[in-house]
DNA sequence: CAATGTCAATGAAACGTTTTCCCGATATCC
DNA sequence: GGATATCGGGAAAACGTTTCATTGACATTG
């Protein structure tokens, strides 16, 4: 009579509701109102239940809640790049901030790819994730524009800006040109840029800054000196390859902190010394950027923060729908190091 | 008449199997049949059947398919360190070898807080996970080694070994000996030694490793020469700094990769050039490594590829419950860089 | 004192699937 | 040609919650 199944280690049947409600006598409902703390049940009552649940060690399915409720408390979280600091450190600021407000997390990598990325945003709505936090791959590509504005559930960018959607970014704009200003008043007129493509709105922003900071002097922005046409160290290096071992190099370069690497293999390769023969910039002051000897003069963001305030505009607009979206903007720092010389001093 | 919500962009109802039954005109248990590719429907209904579902864009509600069938889909994955390349590169091989499975997976940070990573393990478990992958912050537990015994699910570990449980890990006994000896045979005597604690295997076993090269060579292990008493690159550099002031310093250091940024800390606050004063191997090739100069020479292990074996290793058992435990031993590389000289040419 | 309101608790519906059971129709066998 | 197996498909149960409508008991009101 009964199972015949063995005790096998461990796998104890999960009590549900029901056998709570049995062991404390009790109908389903008053448990369910118990539990979450709702009024309406005498306090005797409600000491049954809580004595019967913990006797049980009962532990709602959350599956069934949130086919009943609506509510998953869960978020999906991608970024197109896991290995990028940008990428880990966001996850992780997402990651500590949804902890505290109780909620779990999803992550995917889309590593750039459009057609990743769109499947694990399909993924997540049929998970029914109570929100979405995202690094697009390209944020100015149509598909993705039109994918996420079908979406059924509040989205919050990072880094990145679409028309209607809440967005947390780093001023790149402002801290490239600054990186740029800084390299111009030591007496640099060529200096290079190497970052993501313009796809998306970091890529934007720097060019932007960059320009603008050059413009400000009146220095032409010429395209060979600019590499934004990949994402790794690999392209990284070839770009900064190419550009540091033509004539008329760049006497300083302007490089997003996760293609750095790349950067330094190329003047490695050519037996450029920095900042001797060539003083860099890294946007972004990763781990590298302060252990290298010398170390590399950087552009600070807070990308752990940008992460958590992403969680809070998600949950703000969660459980209070505005509509307007917001824009928050954070700011940077400037880490100087010894990766910058002047110009004057610079071996050609 | 019906409902009187805006059109409210994007947020269409979400069709269901009872919509696509009716546009197809048979009865759910058919379009369910269809969709899970089950014999016993006449093609001309299965073509009607997914007609109506690629015009109604259906896509099943996860929730409900966990909750009736009891496979989510989904897997836990529970690190200690994010900011840890054993952590992040781990993560990176579950996800990709999850994804090639059509799994979606949780991602959690335990931050070496047993409480935390208590409480995530539970939340995996009311959350239905098919299985879970973890690297526990201290495998000798026994509060952990008694959670995990109630899992209701598969757990692979990663790095870590529990008994009756699969594990996947590296070799960090022949990593830990063969840099050891490495050390030896350049006539280093004063070898330190500066890792996770021993609360978890790979701690233990890079102790053995160690332990056992210096026997060979009938070397005493001192105490002082030991730093396992931390997980940070804070730990590190306190550990480092000290055995590198006092007097009798040693001459060579072994060092976990994740904590390599403390030691390099220590040795420039202290003025130590490598390799010439002290020379250095990293467990574990983080792009730090081989980025800095001098490279460090370090012992190579591809976490991916752990994590990657460690899915397959669970997905193997979640769908043919075998009940022997496996385990796999994963090889080392030994990269050799500029980090060690010879104990002659030592400036001590 | 009848009507009304409030409080506590119950029973049952609903969420969207998968799966079991069942039944009618067709094919197969002797 | 009747008994029997197979096939195709429908109806309904079940998964474990939350929530709604209902009810009974009791207090309050006019």
């Amino acid at each position: 009579m009964g199972d015949l199944k063995p005790p096998s280690s461990g796998i104890g049947k999960r009590s549900t509701i029901s056998d709570v409600a049995r062991q404390a006598g009790v109908s389903i409902g008053t448990v369910s109102r118990v539990l979450n703390n709702a009024r309406n049940v005498r306090s005797a009552l409600r000491e049954r239940v809580l004595a019967a649940s913990a006797a049980l060690n009962y532990q709602p399915d959350s599956l069934a809640q949130g086919m009943r409720s609506k509510k998953t408390g869960v978020i999906g979280v991608v970024v197109p790049d896991l290995h990028n600091p940008l990428s880990s450190a966001s996850v992780i600021g997402v990651e500590e901030e949804l902890t505290r407000a109780r909620f779990t997390q999803f992550v995917a990598n889309s590593r750039y790819d459009r057609t990743r990325e769109a499947s694990v945003l399909d993924e997540f709505a049929r998970r029914r994730v109570d929100g979405i936090i995202a690094i697009l791959a390209r944020d100015s590509d149509p598909s993705t524009i039109e994918q996420v504005h079908r979406l059924p559930m509040p989205l919050v960018l990072l880094e990145r800006e679409i028309e209607g959607f809440d967005t947390v970014r780093t001023d790149q704009i402002a801290g490239t040109y600054r990186a740029a200003r800084h390299l111009l008043s030591l007496g640099h007129r060529r200096i290079a840029l190497i970052t993501v493509p313009t796809a998306n709105m970091s890529g934007r922003n720097r060019l932007e800054g960059y320009a603008k900071a050059l413009g400000d002097v009146a220095v032409e922005v010429s395209d060979e000196l600019i590499g934004m046409d990949g994402y790794t160290r690999d392209y990284a290096l070839d770009a900064a390859y190419s550009m540091l071992s033509g004539r008329d190099r760049p006497t300083a370069m302007i490089v997003s902190g996760g293609m750095l690497a790349g950067v330094l293999d190329a003047t490695r390769q050519l037996n450029l010394t920095i900042p001797e023969q060539l003083s860099i910039i890294s946007l972004g002051d990763t781990e590298l950027a302060g252990l290298i000897q010398p170390g590399i003069t950087a552009i600070r963001y807070d990308w752990a923060e940008s992460g958590r305030a992403a969680v809070r505009l998600l949950l703000s607009r969660i459980d209070s729908s505005r509509s307007e979206p917001k824009r928050m903007i954070l700011p940077y720092e400037f880490v100087r190091r010894e990766s910058c010389i002047e110009f004057a001093a610079t071996r050609l």
